[in-house]
DNA sequence: CGTATATTTGATATCCTTCAAGGACGGTGG
DNA sequence: CCACCGTCCTTGAAGGATATCAAATATACG
């Protein structure tokens, strides 16, 4: 079904070149040109991350938004204990630092895994956007949300599923996630996690997660080979991890927005 | 420091029977009488749920956002092995669905623990706080990345933290949160969380909450006696827990924007 | 006042951690 | 090209934190 052009308003398919971030909200909503210029231009400002290289230290001010264009970064706490938990993977085209306050101070590090190029984005802009692209301020609200549908099923893990599920299930959203980015296919995806990093992720030690991923490898329901991870039998391993997606699903523009419904919407 | 009037705009002090949202929003922001009016009209569409009643479906549409506006509410998912795990309590003055999809169906429960009054606003509203009431809606935006921090410190919890550390972390964000909607006073708070609700909240089971719960009282870091949660030794418990009450803080309406700095501000 | 619900306590089982050490792998410099 | 070194992965053994099972006591409620 062919969608009708709006007088006045150019649509656009999305570039080949598109940055994640206009990757993620082109799913499901047809950007006009300008917002996808908008949201191009946004990311001019770029800083290049050295793997291991921490660039928010928990407790020193927060200026300005980041937003991950290449490259795997971790956002962490460190407890007095001195265990480091990691509260989540920022993956290509994730915001860090959306919405927050940026009249205090950071309340959770993060270091680059990879390699990494990062834009950073004036909090102004996010305001810009709120007051002049209503389409693309639902979507960094949806980022938010989904953000939080992250957490709130990892908060489950930790306190529902045993090792072997939690895991699983990790590996399986960052697979969702990765897809999502262009960065995965049905095949599989390359991790840039070390199981000690799995670990400090789902709080477990290192030497749990090495037997857990074995015993998954052996029941054939996830298998990582020189960083590379497959799921020889998907259906069985949903199921085992109590795999639901919908916590990471698309963006969709007619969040109840009368003006938008049957417009602009993909399918 | 008194601040002056802006013309054409009158500022309004919070009316002493506010809703606990205005309380919350104004605690930091000098809200204008128009925009209290406004939040407090979108909240006369209003419910009332009874104790134990479950209003909102894993897997069922959500077709509005709820706000709590009097008594305990908890969202949770029960995991296929049969176990509950709690996501999170919301308390007078929270959005529960705020800025969700409601194309989607829910990916969680909820139901009042105690006898409880809900507003329900349409997606419309917040579509229209977003276009008319640029702090208004910093504000929201600022709810929804507040419940972000919950779920992290909360994974930080289940994840690094030992179960009398995390029961005790647990029962001081209450006492916080419960303090800043006026809830809860310098002495403690009433509680209203059962010590299996505690566990299926903390990732624990309700022998090991009561054993960590007494352990708590002998070593004067926290007591509940007939619902009433004091702290005897406040500082000792803060530090026993690692608790850091900046993800708790208060909205504050100078996020970088420059035409409200140093105006509408608080201090 | 009786019944349901919540708390408390004891005994046992298990999942996971910690400690320790060996082995694989990739990179680097001589 | 190979020796060396750091990082990551793997495996074994023992200990600890928490779960489960079971039952007694206390509290709330109609």
């Amino acid at each position: 079904m062919k969608q009708n052009q709006m007088p006045g308003k150019s649509q656009s398919a999305i570039p080949k070149d598109a940055s994640p971030l206009v990757r993620r909200l082109g799913r499901a909503v047809l950007l006009t040109t300008e917002e996808v210029d908008y949201l191009e231009t946004m990311q001019v400002n770029q800083a290049t991350i050295a793997k291991g290289q921490e660039f928010v230290l928990d407790g020193e001010p927060l200026r300005v938004t980041f937003l991950v264009r290449h490259g795997w970064v971790i956002r962490y706490k460190i407890t007095p204990a001195g265990r480091r938990l990691i509260i989540g993977v920022s993956l290509p085209g994730d915001f860090i630092g959306l919405h927050v306050n940026f009249n205090y101070l950071s309340i959770f590090s993060a270091t680059a895994l990879t390699n990494a190029s990062i834009a950073l984005i004036e909090p102004v802009r996010i305001l810009d956007i709120h007051r002049r692209f209503p389409v693309l301020a639902s979507g960094l609200d949806w980022m938010t949300v989904r953000h939080s549908n992250i957490l709130a099923e990892h908060k489950v893990s930790l306190g529902a599923r045993t090792a072997a599920q939690r895991i699983l299930h990790f590996l399986l959203e960052l697979w969702i996630r990765l897809e999502q980015v262009g960065l995965a296919t049905s095949e599989g995806y390359e991790i840039e996690l070390t199981q000690e990093q799995i670990g400090d992720c789902m709080g477990l030690s290192t030497v749990h997660v090495n037997r857990s991923l074995s015993r998954l490898n052996k029941e054939n329901l996830a298998r990582i080979e020189k960083g590379w991870v497959t799921f020889p039998d998907v259906s069985r391993a949903v199921s085992f991890a109590d795999f639901d997606a919908r916590f990471l699903m698309d963006f969709s523009a007619s969040t109840g927005t009368p003006n938008l419904k049957g417009r602009r919407l993909r399918n």
